[in-house]
DNA sequence: GACTTATATGAAAAGCTTTTCAAGTATAGA
DNA sequence: TCTATACTTGAAAAGCTTTTCATATAAGTC
C-alpha cells in the first residue's frame, strides 16, 4: 500500500493540512517544520494520489492532442513536441486519432464533455463550424497547432504558408525555371492549401510568369495523390521543368512517377517539396524542400496551452514560426 | 456543473446505491426501477466521475506503452494498434518515449510506481535485467510486443525472426543470387539482431553458400547506419549481387548509397528489406521486403493485456504472428 | 505594557463513487 | 398460517486530497 498524506502527517507529527501545504505551497510553512516534513516524504516515498487531487481540484492533469493520424510522420513529430513539454509539466497527453473523420472527432468530444481534460491542442485540420461549436461547448482552453482560425479567438502556432509558397516559387525562379507547375493541396484547405498556392502564384506573377490551370494539379498530401497528380500534370503539360508540391509525401510521389517513367530528376524535371520530413533525406535523389519546424510547433503549442492553464486571464499571442529552404538534390539549375 | 450520482438519485427518487448498481451491476436491480434510473441518467447526461471511481477502485483505466520513439514509423504503427483497442475499452494509453535511454525509462517507472497505471505494454527493446527488475517492482501485468524474454514469464506478441531471416535468404537464393551479404542489427540484440542473422546464415549454409565476415555489416536499424554499412560492405566485398538488411530504413540507406554511387538497383545489386513500412513503397525503386504485421502486433498485445486485466488468473499464451514477403522492385533475378 | 497585525497551524468540509452490511419485503414451502 | 429463503434497497464507510475558517502564537507599534 502506498503511503498517504496521513502516514506522513503522523510520522512527522504535524497535521495533514501542513503536509499538503508543504507539497503545494511550501513557502507558507515554517522552514524547520517544512524540512522535517520533506524528509519524511522522501523516507516514505510519498506522492499525492492523483485521483484524490483530481477529485478535489477538478484538474485532471491531462490534455488532449487531436491529430489526424499518429502514423503520419508529420503528426508524429509534432506530437512528440507536445508530449515532451506535457511530460515536463507532469501532465498526461491523450492522443486522439481522428482519421479525418468528423464523427470520430465528435465521439472524443462527448467523451471529454464530462471534463476529463484540462485543455486541448488541435492539430493541422481546418477549423470547421463543427469543430468550432464543439470547442466552445467544451469550455476548456484550446490551442491550434499548424492550423488557425479567424473565429473563436484561439491562439495558434503556425508557419506563414503564403510566404512559404512565395519563397518556394522564388527559389525555382532563381534557379532559372520558367515552365513551373504545382501540386497543391485542396484549395478549400485554408491552411496548407490555398495559402501555399496563392503565395506560389503571386511570386510567379511578380516574375512575369503565369501559373496556368494545366500546370496545376490537386492532391491530398499523400504519396499516392502526389503520384497521380504528377501523372495528370505530365499528361497535360509535358514541357514542365519544375514542380512544387505542397507536401513531402506528394513530392516523393511526384518524383516516383517521374523516375519510374524514366524521367530524370532533377535533370529533366525539378521537384520541390514541403515539410522536410525524415523521408525527404532518405529518398534518392534526396528531396529539396521547404522545412517547417514541426517539432517546435508542437512544443510551442503545448507551452502556450500550459501558460493559459496556469494564468487563465492572460491572453496568448499567436505565433508564426519561420520556415526555411533545405537544398538537396531534386532541384536543378536551368539557364 | 456536471450532474452527480446524487442528482440522479434524487430525480429518480432512489438512493445513490441503486444508481450505482444500475450503472455497474444492472441485473441486480428491479427492472422497472432500473428503467426509471436509466431514463434519468440519459436525461441528465450523467456519467460517473472517473476520479471518484478511481479513488475508490484503484483502477486507473490507463495503460502505458513503453516505446523507443513515436517518431519512428514502425513504432507509430504499432502504437496505433495498441491505441485502437485501448480506446474501444474506454481506456487511456500513456505513451512513453524512452529514446532508448535506460535512465529515462526508470524515470517513467518511478512515476508509475505509485500505481498510476493498470498495465503496461513494452515494445521492441530487449528486456535487460534493469527492465526485468523494474517490471517486477511495478506489480502490474506486462505484455511484450515485438520483443520477448525467457525470464519473467510475460506473454509476448512477436514474429518468428529466425524463420523470417531464413525465408529472406531463401528468396534471394531462389532468385539466383550466390554472392549475398547482410546488414544486420547488433548481434547482441536477441530480437531483431541475432535471430534474423542466424536464420539468414542457416539458409545460406543449407544451400551450400557461406556468409563470410566480409559480407556482413552491422547497423542500428536506421537510414544512416544502413548507408554506412553498405559503404563498408561494398568496400570489402564489391562482388556482392544481393544484400539483405534487417530493417527497411537500413535497406533504404543501403539503396541510397548504391544509387548515389551510380550502381543500379536491382540490376547490379539487389536489396531486400525488413518491416514493410510505408517508406518501402515510396522509394524508387520500391523496396522488396519482409513484412511484419506491425499494427496487428500492437493490437494483439493490447487485447492480451486487457484480457489479463479482466481475468488476472487466466494465463495468456504468447503469440507468434506470420510474416510475409512483399515483392516489389529491388530484388532482381540472376542466372 | 497594551493593542494590532501578521504568521503558522489544525480541524473539518467537500469532492463523488462503490461496496458492505443490515434491514425490509416478497415468495415459496411446510 | 407461519417460517425460511431469496431478492431489493438504503445507510454509511472508505478512498485521499486541498482549502477555508478559526485559533493560537509571535512580532511589531505606539
Amino acid at each position: 500500500m502506498n503511503p498517504t498524506i496521513h502516514d506522513v502527517a503522523k510520522k512527522a507529527m504535524v497535521s495533514i493540512s501542513t503536509v499538503s501545504r508543504v507539497v503545494n505551497h511550501p513557502q507558507s510553512v515554517a522552514p524547520e517544520k517544512r524540512e522535517k516534513v520533506l524528509r519524511v516524504i522522501r523516507e516514505l516515498g510519498y506522492e499525492p494520489n492523483p485521483f484524490a487531487s483530481g477529485l478535489r481540484d477538478r484538474r485532471t492533469r491531462t490534455i488532449a492532442a487531436i491529430i489526424p493520424d499518429i502514423t503520419n510522420p508529420f503528426y508524429a513529430e509534432l506530437f512528440r513536441g507536445i508530449e515532451d513539454v506535457a511530460r515536463a509539466q507532469k501532465n498526461n497527453v491523450m492522443i486522439c486519432n481522428t482519421d479525418q473523420d468528423e464523427s470520430r472527432f465528435l465521439e472524443y468530444m462527448s467523451y471529454f464533455q464530462k471534463k476529463r481534460i484540462d485543455g486541448l491542442i488541435f492539430v493541422s485540420s481546418p477549423v470547421t463550424e463543427t469543430y468550432r461549436e464543439a470547442f466552445e461547448d467544451l469550455r476548456v482552453p484550446v490551442v491550434l497547432a499548424a492550423t488557425d482560425s479567424e473565429a473563436g479567438g484561439w491562439p495558434s502556432v503556425t508557419v506563414d504558408n503564403y510566404r512559404a509558397g512565395y519563397d518556394a516559387a522564388m527559389f525555382l525562379i532563381k534557379n532559372g525555371h520558367e515552365a513551373i507547375g504545382m501540386i497543391s493541396g485542396p484549395l478549400e484547405d485554408p491552411i496548407a492549401g490555398s495559402p501555399r498556392y496563392e503565395g506560389f502564384q503571386a511570386a510567379l506573377l511578380e516574375a512575369g510568369l503565369t501559373l496556368t490551370q494545366d500546370r496545376v494539379a490537386l492532391g491530398a498530401y499523400d504519396f499516392d495523390s502526389g503520384y497521380e497528380a504528377m501523372r495528370s500534370l505530365f499528361g497535360r503539360s509535358p514541357d514542365l521543368t519544375a514542380v512544387f508540391a505542397a507536401s513531402d509525401a506528394m513530392a516523393v510521389g511526384a518524383s516516383a512517377f517521374l523516375l519510374r517513367r524514366g524521367i530524370d530528376v532533377p535533370r529533366q524535371v525539378s521537384v520541390l517539396g514541403f515539410d522536410n520530413l525524415q523521408l525527404a533525406r532518405m529518398v534518392t535523389p534526396a528531396l529539396t524542400t521547404v522545412a517547417q519546424p514541426v517539432y517546435r510547433m508542437g512544443h510551442e503549442a503545448a507551452a502556450m496551452l500550459f501558460r493559459t492553464l496556469d494564468h487563465p486571464l492572460m491572453p496568448q499571442e499567436s505565433l508564426v514560426l519561420p520556415h526555411e529552404l533545405i537544398v538537396r538534390d531534386t532541384v536543378g539549375k536551368r539557364n
